[in-house]
DNA sequence: TTGAAAGCGCTAACAT
DNA sequence: ATGTTAGCGCTTTCAA
């Protein structure tokens, strides 16, 4: 940094601010400045900087790798977590799920400036850890208690509300609820919870006739829920789903079953839109926006890097569905 | 830390060698400030240590996003490469495949001190920029110019050989090998034509039939495959199958076409073992060892980091097959 | 609007 | 086997 001052003809401290920003600098010293830190393929370090202003620029994320996650859908977080702390000039740090001594050491190091912790349980180990950082942290995912944590999560309830409702306007009477396994249920009591919830309410309060069910992946299990479905509600007429890995299956599983869709049962999804569209029928869906809360946690993140500290606050983010070619009005 | 030498009372720099180990130490000193650093909950500035050290402890690894890669499969190798560099107190900044210019960024601001990039393509643009850096790289899957960098991949075409070798010794005698998308080929011709010509090396060798396909994954693709097959090779008694993501629905449409595995048709999948494992029918396979080579390409990268200069190198990972349900002897 | 200079918390060369 | 000390390359207060 002394030979950019030393080229532009200012002192060490004045590239320091056209750096950071933090001082107004005149036009043609900002120009100098810069041009020679073009010319001398200038970097600043990254280690010394982090020391001297107690700044990693760094956010440290936590990424599930264990086998019953979708990693479709966790990839389109990661991506969009990546993305959004790269537009505000921040690294980004794996950190794994299982790690909570890692996520101490790295927090402890100064490292990590903050922490996107994802795919949060109903009652996750790692919260206590997390509260006793002395960086702020951000969850994705609604915990049993949330203490004075920030988090961020996907209104299932509305989402399955708003699936019900797209149905009956279609006139149908005769509803199921297919859900994640029973895995995920007992991991993330909470949001499996909250879509079966929202499907009953709605269900209810539109007088129809419903069905709850949960359903493993693969072709055999979709068969069997359909089985399932078709023998304790032989008049089924629509069916809301909320499992990303059974997806693929669900369609071959019907049509085996002599089930047609759309015309016999409207279906809809809920799952990341881009898995709705690539289907071979693409499913009318309520799109989870993946990409728009992996940014969101991002952003509410630094905001509380850089920002006056903020408030707890919990999240929920809502999402239109978009009618495709498994849903049509009841003949 | 001055803090720590002082409990222990010691000097400043003792800390540091204990700490390092870069030094040794009499047991009892050792012990003295061990016990200090735990009472006092001290944890080493990071940035402090770059700073003086020029090294960062941590590494780049630069994954995939685009739809067309097994995330599944990915995600193996970002868990193998973690859980190595962890395991030598190595910290992993993630990188996007996309971001060369970020790899940059990184290198030059000593944030990183080695990269390690994943999905490497035939052609892969990056590898200028990587060749360009001051810091070692190392590549997983093989460009068509290595130049001077250190790569590692499968050996897909031992791996073909292998599954041919078996499917003859099981008197199969008219083989098919169905292979990865077209977008793949284009993007890695490097590592399907390995796979391919490996099978028809194998299978000419044995003085076998066969016939070459590639195919994109789906049920309906993988029902298109089976019935090509079927016209073009009607007494087909074996097939080679590479395509993850075609393998959740290939025993679906061998089943609805009526080609009974493994009595009629005998497979072998080249895809990672727990993929194979967790099938309905599982797979007989031959494992692409995503786990090792995550872990082998980190080793390989820490030996280029602290070590003296290495070579360039290209290592090729073998695997053994693994006979599961979809191979038996032909009638 | 700019400059001077005191650290930030470590590492490692040089001592002993 | 341990201590002393000069930086590492920035940020930021204080001064002009």
């Amino acid at each position: 940094m002394g030979d950019v001052a030393e080229a532009a003809g200012v002192s060490l401290s004045t590239v320091s601010y056209v750096l950071s920003g933090k001082r107004t600098i005149s036009a043609p010293t900002r120009e100098r400045v810069e041009s020679a830190i073009r010319a001398l393929g200038f970097s600043p370090n990254a280690g010394a900087r982090a020391l001297a202003s107690r700044k990693s620029h760094t956010i440290g994320l936590m990424v599930p790798f264990s086998p019953d996650v979708d990693f479709t859908v966790v990839m389109q977080f990661v991506g969009a977590a990546v993305t959004a702390a790269r537009a505000v000039d921040y690294n980004v740090l794996l950190l794994t799920h299982e790690d909570g001594s890692g996520m101490k050491r790295v927090a402890a190091s100064g490292s990590i400036d903050g922490v996107v912790m994802m795919d949060v349980e109903y009652d996750d180990p790692r919260l206590p850890v997390l509260a006793q950082l002395s960086i702020p942290s951000v969850l994705i995912g609604m915990p049993r208690d949330v203490g004075g944590l920030a988090c961020i999560d996907f209104d299932f309830t509305q989402a399955s509300r708003t699936a019900v409702g797209h149905l009956v306007a279609l006139r149908r009477r005769n509803v199921v609820f297919i859900g994640s396994p029973a895995q995920a249920l007992t991991r993330h009591v909470n949001y499996a919870e909250r879509a079966v919830n929202g499907f009953v309410d709605a269900a209810t309060d539109a007088g129809i006739r419903h069905l709850e069910l949960s359903c493993e992946p693969g072709l055999a299990a979709a068969e069997e829920v359909v089985f399932e479905t078709l023998s304790r509600m032989p008049d089924v007429d629509g069916i809301v789903v909320h499992n990303e890995a059974l997806l693929p299956f669900l369609q071959a599983a019907c049509g085996r079953a002599g089930v047609e869709i759309p015309r016999q049962v409207s279906v809809v999804a809920i799952c990341p839109d881009n898995l709705a569209e690539a289907a071979p029928l693409p499913w009318t869906s309520v799109g989870i926006p993946t990409e728009l809360i992996g940014r969101t946690a991002v952003d509410m993140l630094m905001s509380r890097i850089d920002g006056e500290p903020q408030p707890p606050e919990q999240r929920l983010v809502g999402a239109p569905l978009t009618p495709r070619a498994t849903s049509i009005q009841a003949a």
